[in-house]
DNA sequence: GGTCTCATGTAAATAGTTACATGATTAT
DNA sequence: ATAATCATGTAACTATTTACATGAGACC
């Protein structure tokens, strides 16, 4: 089976959320589906053009409030239709390489005092991510509770909480384990 | 900052537990660390040749306890060093893509029913995952219950279970909010 | 004037998969 | 003999990151 970068259909499902740019683009998954996805600025703009040669997305003129001007891609009915037949038709992938996993389980080989260097770092990431979901999970309740799709986000953040959570307490788990060889 | 493949250090790793040649490196990681890692033939053997030409492994004639002959490769001192530093200062970095969030964010665009099937598929992935780990985690503690890995394999197994878990019960309840929309 | 954010892109390198080719050995 | 598994590899392609280049407009 050959193939396919799954970025043209992250883009063609964010674009269908909401019209923007390539940099809105970028600053949208930066803020939004960080915690579970990732695009770089070279992946998007050269997508960009593929999906607009396509037909799948459409340059807009779009002007704001503020009477300003401003370009910004739009999703055609094509690109939805490709972007539904994608999501309705293709098995879901799960990622393979998990690097927490690969060094405790070649932990032996490690200095067991970096070991836990690392895994404290991993604990600090952790609590980070915890507090910015509660954030988000608050702004969901608040200013986006009528969308249409606050609850599939909704489920994802309780997904990434309860990822969170259990990351924190195993890691917990494997610190005191090796602190008794440190 | 430049990217650099984790293969090597994978094949570093797995060659430091135990001398074995390409094929067998591969059934090693479909049968023993797939649920957290994997690499392709095309990746195997030119990372083996490089890592060969570094001086960081080394081919090696191994008679068996039938007489037989066969090639395998050996960690140099140099090669576990290597290794060992990229464990000790390297920073864990975690996966960013993960295709079930992605499609539950995304799960207003899909066909409801064809997402339910979606999810019943990733339910009896989550089962099997479950199986094979509870026979894993069996051998661990009859057959290799003196190997001074057991200890870090057994926490990886104990991670993977809870992740499984986590998983089926979430998607559950995705389930459950879809259902009312089919 | 200078700095920051917005905005778009490309080139080079690296990473990784898939499909194919080939041949030896082992089991039935 | 013939099918399955062992065993090694490569070529083509696809995916992705990183680093760089460039310029506009806003803010101070």
């Amino acid at each position: 089976m050959k193939r396919e970068s799954k970025t043209q259909y992250a883009l063609l499902g964010i674009l269908s959320q909401c019209e923007m740019n390539g940099y809105e683009i970028r600053k949208y998954i930066e803020s939004t589906i960080s915690f579970f996805w990732s695009e770089s600025f070279g992946q998007i703009y050269p997508t960009l053009s593929k999906l607009e040669k396509d037909g799948f997305i459409k340059e807009w003129e779009k002007t704001d409030s503020n009477g300003k001007k401003k370009k910004v891609f739009k999703v055609t009915r094509p690109g939805l239709e490709e972007f539904r037949k994608w999501m309705d038709q293709s098995p879901i992938q799960t990622n393979k390489r998990n690097e927490l996993l690969f060094k405790v389980f070649f932990g032996r080989h490690m200095n067991p005092k970096l070991l836990m260097e690392q895994l404290e770092g991993e604990i600090r990431k952790q609590k980070e991510d915890l507090k910015s979901l509660k954030v988000f999970q608050k702004e969901l309740k608040t200013e986006w509770e009528k969308h249409p799709d606050t609850e599939y986000w909704y489920l994802t953040l309780e997904y990434a909480e309860k990822q969170a959570l259990l990351n924190l307490d195993w890691i917990q788990k494997v610190k005191g384990k090796i602190q008794e060889k440190v």
